[in-house]
DNA sequence: CAGCAGTCAAGAGCGCTGCTCTCATTATTG
DNA sequence: CAATAATGAGAGCAGCGCTCTTGACTGCTG
C-alpha cells in the first residue's frame, strides 16, 4: 500500500535491490569457484564487507539464497534456449534443432556449477519451490517450438522414422497434459518422442559435466553432434 | 610381510575388518535419511558408541568415507545389472535390454541417495579416484552385452532403423575404445547409437529421481516402459 | 615370562558453519 | 516533529571436519 511510484523507490528500497543484487552476484562467484556445498553465508557477507548477521535480512535461510540462484540459472538457460530458437529460420527444423542443442551445451559448458545446482542432484532436504517450475519449463517449452513442427507438416506420426506404437492410457493422458503446455496440437507420440530426446539431450550433457565420460568419449564435440544428428532423425525432423 | 594367512587373520584384523563394514553400514544409512550433504562423521561415530576421532583410524577423511560409498555403490548397481542380464535368454536381445533396464532403474529408484551419490553432480572438490571406475564400468559393460548382439547378426551396421552416417574421425576412434572394452567386434555406429541409448537410459532416470517430471510425467513407469522399447528400436534390437 | 613396539579409543581443542537474539542507529511515514 | 519500521552490528549457540596428545591395550620377540 505504499504511496510511492515503483519508479521512484525510497532510497531504502533502492538500497535493497541493489545489496540483494550484490549478495547474489557474489554468491553466483563462489557457486562457479567452489560448487553449491562450498557457497558460505558467512563468506559471501565477509566479501561484501558486512557481518553474516546482516545477510538473513535478505534471504531468510540459505536455502532461499539457493533458491533465488537456481531460477536465475533456469532462467538464464532459458534465454539462451529462447535466444538460439528465435535465431534459427522457422522452416528449418533440424537447424533449429541443432541450433537449440548447441546453445543448451553451451550454457552448460560455460556454467557448470548452475548447471549441476538445477540439473544435478537436489541437496537433500531441499524441495523445490514452485517459484522455480515457471522458470524451468522455459527450455523445455523452447524444445517444444522445434516439436511442434516435426510431425504434424507431413500427417501426424506417420512421419516418424519406425511406425509409434500407441501410447498406453495414462501416458497419452500425460503427453496431451504436455502437448497443451509446450506444442499444443502435436500428437502424442510424437510428444512421446520429443521427451525422449529431452532425457537423452540432458543425459549426455550431465554425463559430459559430470565426469562419466572421462577417458573413453572425453572430448564430447563429435560424440554430442552424432547424438543431435540421430536424435533429429529420431524424432522426425526432415 | 605378515606371516598370517589371509584366512586365518589375527583377532586385531578382524575387529578392524568388522569395524569398517559397520562403519560403511551405519553410514550408508545415514547417506539414505540425510543424503550424502547431511552425512557427518560425528554422527556416525556417535551411533556406533565411538568417538569421532577414533573414526579416523579407520577412513582418513570423510572424502574417504564417501568414496568407498561410492565404490560399494557402483558395484551393487553392477551386480544387479549383471544378474538381470545374466537372467536374460542369451538370443533374446530386446528381453535383455528391458530386464536391464528395468533393473537399473528398479535398483536406482530403491536406493535414490546412492545413485544420486554415483550419477549426481559431483561434491565439488572431490575427484573420483581411479579405483571408481573398474566398479563403474560395470553396467556400461552389461549394456554392452547388449549390444553385441545387437547389429553384427544381419550385417554390420546396416541392421540400423535408419542408415547411420559415417562417424567422423575422432569419435570413430573411441567408438573403437569403447568397443574394445565393452563389445568387442561390434561396429562404431552401433557402439555409438547405443552410448546415445546409455545417455537417454540414466537422463531419464535421473529426471525422474532429481524431480524434473513432477506435475507432467509423474509417475513415470509408462514413459519408462515406452522409452525402452523406443531406444531398443533405435539401437537396433529385433 | 617379561618387555617392548605397534595399535587403538578417547579427550581437548581449532576454526569454520548456519542461525538466533538483542541492541543501537537510521530512514520513512503519519 | 514524533512514532514506526527497517537495518546492520555483535555476541552467542550448537554443530561440523579435522588434528594432536594421552593413556590403555594387544601381540610379538628376546
Amino acid at each position: 500500500m505504499t504511496a510511492q511510484a515503483s519508479a521512484s523507490q525510497t532510497a531504502r528500497q533502492r538500497a535493497r535491490a541493489e545489496l540483494t543484487r550484490e549478495i547474489k552476484h557474489e554468491a553466483r562467484r563462489q557457486l562457479a569457484s567452489h560448487g553449491a556445498e562450498g557457497l558460505s553465508l558467512r563468506a559471501v557477507a565477509r566479501e561484501l564487507g558486512m557481518v553474516s548477521s546482516a545477510l538473513y535480512r535478505y534471504f531468510p535461510s540459505r536455502d532461499d539464497l539457493l533458491t533465488a540462484l537456481i531460477i536465475d540459472a533456469y532462467d538464464a538457460l532459458g534465454d539462451a534456449a529462447e535466444a538460439a530458437s528465435a535465431a534459427a529460420a522457422a522452416a528449418d527444423g533440424r537447424g533449429r534443432w541443432r541450433a537449440l542443442c548447441a546453445a543448451i551445451r553451451g550454457w552448460a559448458l560455460a556454467h557448470p556449477h548452475e548447471y549441476a545446482l538445477i540439473y544435478g542432484s537436489p541437496v537433500p532436504g531441499y524441495q523445490a519451490p514452485q517459484a522455480t517450475i515457471a522458470s524451468a519449463v522455459r527450455v523445455v517449452r523452447a524444445l517444444g517450438g522445434v516439436l511442434a513442427g516435426a510431425g504434424t507438416g507431413v500427417g501426424a506420426g506417420d512421419a516418424l522414422p519406425r511406425p509409434a506404437p500407441p501410447l498406453p492410457e495414462v501416458l497419452a493422458g500425460q503427453t496431451a497434459i504436455v502437448a497443451d503446455a509446450i506444442a499444443p496440437g502435436t500428437p502424442g507420440p510424437v510428444i512421446a518422442r520429443g521427451l525422449i530426446a529431452w532425457t537423452q539431450l540432458f543425459g549426455l550433457i550431465s554425463f559430459e559435466l559430470f565426469g562419466q565420460l572421462v577417458g573413453t568419449l572425453d572430448p564430447a564435440d563429435e560424440f554430442f553432434g552424432y547424438a543431435v544428428e540421430q536424435m533429429a532423425g529420431f524424432i522426425g525432423l526432415p
